[in-house]
DNA sequence: AACTATTTATAAGA
DNA sequence: TTCTTATAAATAGTT
């Protein structure tokens, strides 16, 4: 977003990172603040520079944002801490984790024909254009794969925190 | 940042702000997630939508950076049914995912090379060997996928049986 | 869900 | 570091 595009990955040099990691902090805090003003919403973020610091921003404030987080969902279930609606939810996850890698399988064919393409002459229209979609999908898998990870995530620190004597 | 300026203050059409909300929850996520990759920094970002349903990012993810925040030990506690074992084993699955979604990430990269190869004239030998690599990493990783997510849902099995009275 | 006209964020540079 | 500025990216309103 600046004189120059760059690429999505390590900044190699210390000194660029850190004034990197400084704008971009400013302008992550920025927009948490938006989001939670525009739309009512309670939003907590808190980053560790690359140097071990602290930062936060929080609305309406960093603990209140995360006690709701991680003591919602487990349901008072008498004798113990965890719902089985956690659990149930994880298994749904991985159910869709599943369904992925089928939907992978069917990209990695598309592969295969792109390949057997190349063995001849040049590689035509077709397969460049397979190429392509395939690209997209390997996108689209990546994007995917993060998100759920993250839900599920978010469902298991739900369950590691159930089991731990309330705050 | 659209067709016009707008104040930063609370959307009152309900209806819109839930617009709102989704665009700029997906931007906020994405925008931590190029903080936390090209800073190397750690990043959670919780979110409670005016619904109250709740969104989250982290990297690498969202217990590990809230517990070196509130500066809590993930201190070990039994007289509970789930041995935090389960649990951790889970957690430690994930992590191993978001790897696998990185690893992914450069397989991308190896197709992009090809497909910029096959806007010349042929492919050539280089391009199709990669081709051939990227076609045995992406066989690995559905392969990968597989045993994890059977891994996983066992161990979710375990979490929900634990819950269930030990007959 | 897509599409653009604009606004905003920010990479380099000073 | 702070300010400037050219450009990339996000997104408000629209369809």
């Amino acid at each position: 977003m600046g004189r120059r595009k760059i690429e999505i990955k390590m900044v190699k040099d210390s000194s660029s990172r850190q004034v990197t990691f400084s704008k971009r902090r400013t302008g992550l805090f920025k927009k948490a603040n938006e989001l939670a003003t525009l739309c009512g919403a309670e939003v907590a973020v808190v980053v560790f520079s690359p140097g071990g610091k602290p930062f936060s921003f929080g609305h309406p404030n960093v603990d209140s944002v995360a006690d709701r987080f991680l003591n919602q969902d487990p349901e008072p279930k008498d004798g113990n801490v965890i719902g089985t609606s956690s659990a149930e939810k994880l298994n749904q996850q991985l159910t869709d984790l599943l369904k992925q890698s089928q939907a992978e399988k069917k990209r990695g064919e598309i592969l295969d024909k792109a390949i057997k393409a190349s063995h001849k002459t040049s590689i035509d229209d077709l397969s460049l254009n397979e190429l392509e979609k395939l690209k997209r999908s390997l996108e689209n898998l990546r994007e995917n794969l993060k998100v759920q990870a993250n839900e599920m995530e978010a469902s298991s620190s739900l369950l590691l925190l159930a089991n731990k004597p309330a705050k």
